[in-house]
DNA sequence: ACGGCTA
């Protein structure tokens, strides 16, 4: 049964545009990516098809690079000491939980949203070296890659170097349970941003730097014009984008200021954390 | 060629 609202017009599956395609083979299971666009904004349809099932979950747009971030995760961690993980993006919540039978290992990665009957897809680890995984990642990360062609032009700035820094340090933007008691600062990520040799990144003096608070991500870049030496911080969530100029002799003050709301926010948010991903229990074993 | 998953 298609939930379907409309009966009428365009084209059955919805007049949404499609913007990317790709499909995926593991095993005898075939996976779709379809990255698409309507009035309400972009998202990312993922299907697995069976020969007698099709499950779907919907990605919304800012949500993809934690799904690669996730995926990356999965594959990179040893198998002992993988944990389950949540993730919620807008009213959604994707569980994430790592299971094993006799057919192998696979990864559940399950949508619950209001209204909606949860689905779910299966991603077979693979048989060697999580290499099922490994290949969907690979292809969260060519969408992801490609997503950025999507966004207009005058959008892009060094948003194309900050994934580049993420090889290893996976789990960067979450919350181990390991760490549970660390920093009241805590869910500030700060990520490093790598040197690119692309030529059309160099208004930035190499000093490019990310922070990641909840799907926001901040972008720090020194620049110059006519006028001076200037910082730009952008804010950049889903494919919005904005940036204020800071001019460089008002930093300090930029600096205090924001010191002493760090300072009375202490008091009235105490134990408010901003983190939307959060490790679960239960290790595979 | 599978088939896992609380609806």
């Amino acid at each position: 049964m298609e939930g379907n609202s409309s009966g009428g017009g365009g084209g059955g599956g919805g007049n949404d545009v499609e913007l990317l395609c790709k499909t995926l083979q593991v095993e005898h299971k075939l996976f779709y990516f379809d990255l698409k666009e309507n009035p309400r904004g972009r998202y990312l349809k993922i299907s697995e098809k069976t020969s007698a099932t099709r499950s779907t979950i919907i990605v919304p747009f800012n949500g993809i690079s934690w799904f690669l971030d996730l995926f990356n995760y999965y594959v990179n961690s040893d198998d002992q000491d993988v944990f389950s993980k949540e993730l919620q993006l807008d009213t959604k919540v994707f569980y994430f939980d790592v299971g094993e039978n006799r057919r192998g290992r696979f990864l559940k990665v399950s949508e619950a949203s209001v209204s909606r009957n949860r689905s779910t897809i299966i991603v077979p680890a693979g048989s060697a070296r999580d290499d099922g995984w490994a290949a969907f990642r690979n292809i969260l990360a060519e969408i992801n890659e490609a997503s950025r062609l999507f966004i207009s032009p005058n959008q892009q700035t060094s948003e194309t170097s900050e994934r580049l820094g993420l090889s290893d340090d996976v789990g960067a933007g979450f919350i181990s349970s390991h760490s549970s008691q660390s920093a009241p600062t805590a869910d500030l990520t700060i990520e490093r941003t790598i040197d690119l040799p692309a030529a059309d990144e160099v208004s930035n003096l190499g000093v490019s730097k990310v922070i990641r608070v909840d799907q926001k991500r901040f972008f720090f870049d020194l620049g110059n014009n006519n006028r001076g030496h200037f910082l730009r911080i952008s804010e950049v969530a889903g494919s919005d984008r904005s940036s204020i100029i800071l001019p460089i002799s008002g930093l300090k003050q930029f600096y205090e200021m924001v010191g002493h709301f760090v300072e009375i926010s202490k008091d009235r948010f105490e134990g408010i954390t901003g983190a939307n991903v959060r490790t679960i229990d239960s290790p595979q074993r």
